[in-house]
RNA sequence: GGGGUUAUAGCUCAGUUGGUUAGAGUGUUACGUUGACAUCGUAAAGGUCACAGAUUCGAAUUCUGUUAACCCCA
C-alpha cells in the first residue's frame, strides 16, 4: 500500500487505460433490473456511425458520464445507455463517396451490395466511436449498447410505422417537399437552414393575349417559367383589376396562363404580379390547389431542366438561369434587373441550394402528437435546464407542420408499403408482403424510400428498452432520468422523442432535458471540416488526458452557452490534476506508520484539521447541491478551490510540522489521519468528474473498497462544519497573509525570521494565536511572535498592518523607509476612508434600518466597527510617520 | 418581421432565490527551487459590471428602453 515512488509529474497515459480496462472488466457499468433499488438512466444521443467523435461529442458524454457517475455513488441503480445512429444521408455519402474512390457507384452495385458495405462501414466506425467514447472515460453498460438499425430499432420502427398509419397519422401525399438535388432525395423542414444571400429581383413582361398589353411580374427563380401555370394579383389591385380573367402569354414557352386575383399576393412586393408555379413553390402551391391550377414539374431529380423544357432540357438550373435571361432580354421583355436579398434554404447536410418542388412523400400528421408533447413540458413533467428553452420548444411544437418523413436513401429503414400492380393496392405491414391482401396477386413492388432517420431516433429511450415488448428494463429504466444534449437538435430529436414517448412509450421518455452549448474555436467560431478548425478530442486526450479534457469542458462554461476552445485552458485544467497529483504524492511520502484503524480524539484537532474538516463539509455539500441542480461546472470550480486554494496551499503546508516530527506520535497520527480522510473523501468527490486520476491516486492511498466509482458519495457532512475553526483560521491566514505582504514591500531576505508583534483588538483571538503561533513561523517566517497588551506602548520603528481584530507590527533593524510606508497606508486609508462613508450612509438611512432583515444590519454594523477601528490603527501609524 | 442569447480585469469566463471592499484562469510585473508540485510558490498591478431610466432601504444581480455582436424561427 505504502509507495513512495510514484512518479513526479502527472503521466495519463499511464494509468487511464488501465482503470478503464479494469471498471470495464469487473462490470462495474453493467446495470441489473433491481426493482429494490431506485433507478436513474440517460440514454446517450447516439452519435452518427459516419465518422469519429468531435469536441461537441466529448462536451455531451462528458456531461451525462459526471450524472451518472455522481448517482451510481449516490446509490442509484444506474443505467447509461449507448449506441449508435445510422444516419441515413451523411453515411450513404460517405459510402457513395469511398465508392467513387473505387471507381464504382452505388447504381453500378446495386441496393443489396450498397447495404452491405454500409453495414461494413457501420461495423468499422461504429467501433472506432465507441473506442472514443470509453477512452473518455464515459461509464457506459456496454452490455446493452444498441444501434439505430439492429433488429430490436427495426421492429420497433415498424410497429410505430403500421400504428400511426393505421390511425391515419401517417399519409401518402404528392406535396412541395424541399428537394436537394445533390443528395438526391426530400428533406424535411428542418433539415432546410436559411441564409440570407443577394440575389436578383428579375423584372419580365408576360403579354395579355391578343394585346400589346403587359403585365409585368417579379420573380427571383425565373427558369421556374416553364411550370408557371397562371400569374396572380390582389383583388384590391387597382393597376390589375380590370384584367383579372385575362389571359397571358407565357414568355419563350408560348402557352397560356390565366391572370387571377388571391389575397395571398402582397401588392406592395416587387410589381404586385407574380407568376404561379404549384410544382415549384410552397406558396404557388396552395394558390394552385385553391384556383385549380395544373402543376407542371421543369426540373429533374438532379437539379437540370426537365424534358418539357424544350432548348433548356438537361440543363443544369442555374445554367437554365443565365441563358433564359440573355433569352428573354434578347426577346425584349425582360424589363429589369434589381438586386434583391432574400432568404435561401440550403441543405443542412451538404450546403447545395434546396429546390422546392412536389413529389409523392409520406408525411406524418403532427398536430394531435404535438399538443400532449406541448403539455408535458408546460405542466412541468419534463423540465428544460435551462428553463430558457422551453419556449424554444413549445413554440416550435405549436407552429407545426406535417412531417415529411420519406427519404430517397438506400441506407436507412425501408418503409413498410407494398404496392399491388394488379389492383393498385397499398399495404402497409408489420411482415413482409407478398400476397396482394385485396386481390390475391403476387406482383406487388415494396415501396423503395427509407425513413428519416430522426424517425427511429425519436424512438431511441424506448426501443433501446426492449419496446413493443413489456420488457423489466422498461418498468425500471423508463422514463429515464435526463436526457442530455445540445439546443442544436431540439426540434430534430428531443421534440420528436418526447412525441413517440409519449405516445407509444406511454409516458414522458424524460424527466429533465438538460441543455448545452457549442464548442466553438478559439475566434469563437464553429468547428467545421470545411474551415479545418476543428480540434480532435482523442488528440487532447493523448496529449493531456481525459481527465484534462473533461475539466477543461465543464469549467468556465454555463449550462446552455457557448464555449471557446483553448489550449491555455486546457493547460490550466492539466496543472490541475498535477496539482492534485503532487498532493497526494505529498501524502503518500508520509504514509510512515499510518494506522489505518487510528481515528483521533477531539482533543488532538489543531485548529487546521478543524478549518480543512469544516471547509471539506462544506465543499461537499455545494457540489451535491450543483449537481443535483445541474450546475457541473460550479460544483468541479468549487473542488478546483478547495483542492488548491485551501487543502494545498494552507492544509498541507500546516501539516508538515506535524508529520516531520516523528517523535509526536499522536500530533503526526493526526495529521496523517485528516489528511488521508480529506484526500480520499475528495477524490470521491471529484470522482465523477476526473475518473481516472481519482481512481489511480484513490487506490494508492489507504482505501477501503474495489473502486473510487463504487465508493459511497460523501454525505451527512455537516457535523464537521465548525464555524469558530474557520473564524480563527481566517484570522491567522489574513494575519500571514499581511506579514508576507509587508516582508515583500521591504525586501525581506526570503527564509529570514524576524520578529512580528500582535495587538489583538478582538481579544478572543488571542489564544488562537499563542497555540498557534508555530503556523506563523513557518508560513510567514514570523518568529518569535510577541502579544502586545494594552498597557505597553506600541512598537516604533516598526511596519505595520491591520487585519479584522489584529494589528500587526513588524520591527524594522533598520530605518523603515517613511515615504513609501506613508504611501502605502495612505492608500489604505483612503480605502478604509470610502467603505467607512458607503456604510455611515447606510447606517444612517431611515429606510435601510426599518426596513432590512436585523441581521443584515447587524452586520453592516459590525463591518462598521471592524473599518473604524482598522482606520484608528492607520491614523495612529500615519501620526507616528508624520511626525518622525 | 417574431423570439432568444451575450455584453463584468488585456484575453477567456464565473458570480444560482437582490446585501461580497465584484472573483477565477490566463497574461503582465517583482521576488523565490526549504524534503508534494517551476505543470510550482509568494506578493503586486489591473474593472464606473455596455448605456439610459425604473423598482427597492439597498441592483453586476429584477423590470423597461437604447446600442452592439451572435443565434433560432418566419
Amino acid at each position: 500500500m505504502q509507495e513512495t515512488n510514484i512518479p513526479k509529474v502527472y503521466d495519463p497515459q499511464s494509468f487511464e487505460k488501465k482503470w478503464y480496462e479494469f471498471w470495464e472488466k469487473n462490470k462495474l457499468f453493467h446495470a441489473k433490473v433491481q426493482k429494490d433499488k431506485k433507478p436513474y438512466s440517460i440514454v446517450i444521443p447516439p452519435p452518427n456511425v459516419t465518422g469519429q467523435l468531435h469536441m461537441g461529442h466529448a462536451m455531451d458524454n462528458t456531461l451525462q458520464d459526471i450524472l451518472i457517475r455522481f448517482r451510481r455513488m449516490q446509490g442509484y441503480n444506474t443505467l447509461w445507455m449507448p449506441g449508435c445512429d445510422h444516419a441515413g444521408i451523411a453515411t450513404q455519402a460517405k459510402v457513395d463517396a469511398a465508392l467513387r474512390e473505387e471507381g464504382s457507384s452505388r447504381h453500378e452495385i446495386g441496393r443489396e451490395k450498397f447495404v452491405e458495405r454500409a453495414w461494413q462501414w457501420k461495423e468499422k466506425f461504429g467501433s472506432r466511436i465507441m473506442y472514443q467514447l470509453r477512452s473518455l472515460g464515459s461509464s457506459c453498460d456496454w452490455d446493452r449498447e444498441r444501434f439505430t438499425m439492429d433488429e430490436g430499432c427495426s421492429k420497433a420502427v415498424r410497429e410505430v410505422f403500421v400504428r400511426l398509419y393505421e390511425e391515419g397519422l401517417i399519409y401518402q401525399g404528392t406535396r412541395i417537399t424541399n428537394w436537394c438535388p445533390h443528395c438526391n432525395t426530400a428533406l424535411s423542414d428542418i433539415e432546410v437552414e436559411h441564409e440570407t444571400e443577394m440575389g436578383h429581383l428579375y423584372h419580365i413582361r408576360y403579354n395579355v393575349e391578343g394585346t400589346d398589353e403587359y403585365v409585368e411580374i417579379a420573380t427571383t427563380r425565373p427558369e421556374t417559367m416553364f411550370g408557371d401555370t397562371g400569374v396572380a394579383v390582389h383583388p384590391e389591385d387597382e393597376r390589375y383589376k380590370r384584367l383579372v380573367g385575362k389571359m397571358l402569354v407565357l414568355p419563350v414557352v408560348g402557352r397560356l396562363i390565366p391572370l387571377f386575383a388571391d389575397e395571398y399576393v402582397d401588392p406592395q412586393f416587387g410589381t404586385g404580379a407574380v407568376k404561379v408555379t404549384p410544382a415549384h413553390d410552397p406558396n404557388d402551391f396552395e394558390m394552385g390547389q385553391r384556383h385549380d391550377l395544373e402543376q407542371i414539374l421543369v426540373m429533374t431529380n438532379d437539379g437540370r431542366m426537365a424534358e418539357n423544357t424544350g432548348l433548356y432540357a438537361g440543363m443544369d438550373r442555374y445554367e437554365c438561369r443565365r441563358r433564359l435571361i440573355e433569352d428573354l432580354k434578347s426577346r425584349g421583355v425582360l424589363s429589369g434587373i434589381e438586386d434583391h436579398e432574400h432568404a435561401v434554404g440550403h441543405c443542412s447536410r451538404c450546403d447545395t441550394t434546396v429546390e422546392p418542388m412536389i413529389s409523392k412523400q409520406w408525411f406524418v400528421k403532427m398536430e394531435s402528437l404535438a399538443k400532449p408533447a406541448v403539455e408535458a413540458v408546460k405542466n412541468g413533467k419534463i423540465k428544460f435546464v435551462p428553463e430558457r428553452f422551453t419556449k424554444i420548444y413549445c413554440n416550435w411544437l405549436e407552429n407545426i407542420r406535417d412531417w415529411c418523413i420519406s427519404r430517397q436513401l438506400w441506407w436507412g429503414h425501408q418503409i413498410p408499403a407494398w404496392y399491388c400492380d394488379n389492383c393498385g393496392e397499398t399495404i402497409v405491414s408489420r411482415d413482409d408482403v407478398t400476397v396482394c391482401t385485396k386481390c390475391g396477386s403476387n406482383h406487388l413492388r415494396r415501396d423503395e424510400d427509407v425513413l428519416d432517420t430522426w424517425f427511429s431516433s425519436g424512438l431511441w429511450p424506448f426501443e433501446t428498452m426492449g419496446w413493443p415488448e413489456k420488457t423489466e428494463e422498461l418498468k425500471q429504466f423508463y422514463p429515464t432520468s435526463v436526457l442530455v444534449t445540445g439546443y442544436d437538435i431540439i426540434f430534430f430529436w428531443v421534440a420528436r422523442m418526447v412525441m413517440m414517448g409519449l405516445k407509444f412509450g406511454e409516458d414522458i421518455p424524460f424527466k429533465h432535458v438538460f441543455i448545452h452549448g457549442l464548442v466553438r474555436d478559439s475566434q469563437g467560431r464553429k468547428m467545421s471540416k470545411s474551415l479545418g478548425n476543428g480540434i480532435d478530442p482523442v488528440e487532447v486526450i493523448e496529449k493531456y488526458g481525459a481527465d484534462t479534457l473533461r475539466f477543461m469542458l465543464i469549467t468556465g462554461n454555463t449550462p446552455g452557452n457557448d464555449m471557446r476552445f483553448y489550449w491555455e485552458r486546457v493547460e490550466s485544467a492539466r496543472n490541475f490534476a498535477n496539482k492534485l497529483w503532487n498532493a497526494s504524492r505529498f501524502m503518500l511520502m508520509n504514509l510512515e506508520g499510518f494506522d489505518k484503524d487510528f481515528v483521533p480524539e477531539q482533543a488532538e484537532y489543531t485548529l487546521a484539521d478543524k478549518w480543512i474538516l469544516s471547509r471539506y463539509a462544506h465543499t461537499a455539500a455545494s457540489v451535491t447541491k450543483n449537481l443535483e441542480n445541474f450546475e457541473l461546472g460550479e460544483a468541479a470550480r468549487s473542488l478546483y478551490e478547495f483542492i488548491w486554494n485551501e487543502f494545498c496551499d494552507w492544509y498541507i503546508e500546516l501539516s508538515k510540522a506535524r508529520l516531520y516530527d516523528k517523535e509526536n506520535i499522536a500530533a503526526r497520527k493526526t495529521a496523517q489521519y485528516v489528511l488521508g480522510y480529506v484526500l480520499e473523501h475528495t477524490l470521491r468527490l471529484l470522482h465523477p468528474f476526473m475518473p481516472f486520476i481519482t481512481e489511480e491516486i484513490w487506490q494508492h492511498i489507504p482505501h477501503e473498497g474495489e473502486s473510487v466509482m463504487t465508493s459511497l458519495w460523501p454525505d451527512g457532512e455537516n457535523g464537521k462544519i465548525d464555524a469558530a475553526a474557520e473564524k480563527n483560521m481566517t484570522a491567522v491566514m489574513e494575519t500571514i497573509k499581511a506579514i508576507r505582504n509587508i516582508r515583500a514591500q521591504v525586501n525581506a531576505v526570503p527564509g529570514r525570521k524576524s520578529e512580528v508583534i500582535l495587538f489583538f483588538a478582538d481579544r478572543s483571538l488571542k489564544e488562537t494565536f499563542v497555540e498557534n503561533k508555530g503556523y506563523l513561523a513557518s508560513l510567514a517566517a514570523a518568529e518569535p511572535m510577541t502579544v502586545w497588551t494594552d498597557s505597553m506602548v506600541k512598537p516604533e520603528n516598526a511596519m505595520t498592518a491591520v487585519v479584522s481584530g489584529v494589528e500587526v507590527y513588524l520591527p524594522m533593524a533598520g530605518l523603515i523607509d517613511v515615504e513609501k510606508e506613508t504611501a502605502r497606508l495612505t492608500k489604505e486609508m483612503i480605502n478604509l476612508d470610502k467603505e467607512i462613508e458607503r456604510l455611515a450612509k447606510k447606517l444612517s438611512n431611515e429606510g435601510f434600518l426599518a426596513k432590512a432583515p436585523a441581521e443584515v444590519v447587524e452586520k453592516e454594523k459590525e463591518k462598521q466597527k471592524g473599518y473604524t477601528d482598522k482606520k484608528a490603527a492607520v491614523q495612529e501609524r500615519l501620526t507616528y510617520l508624520a511626525a518622525l
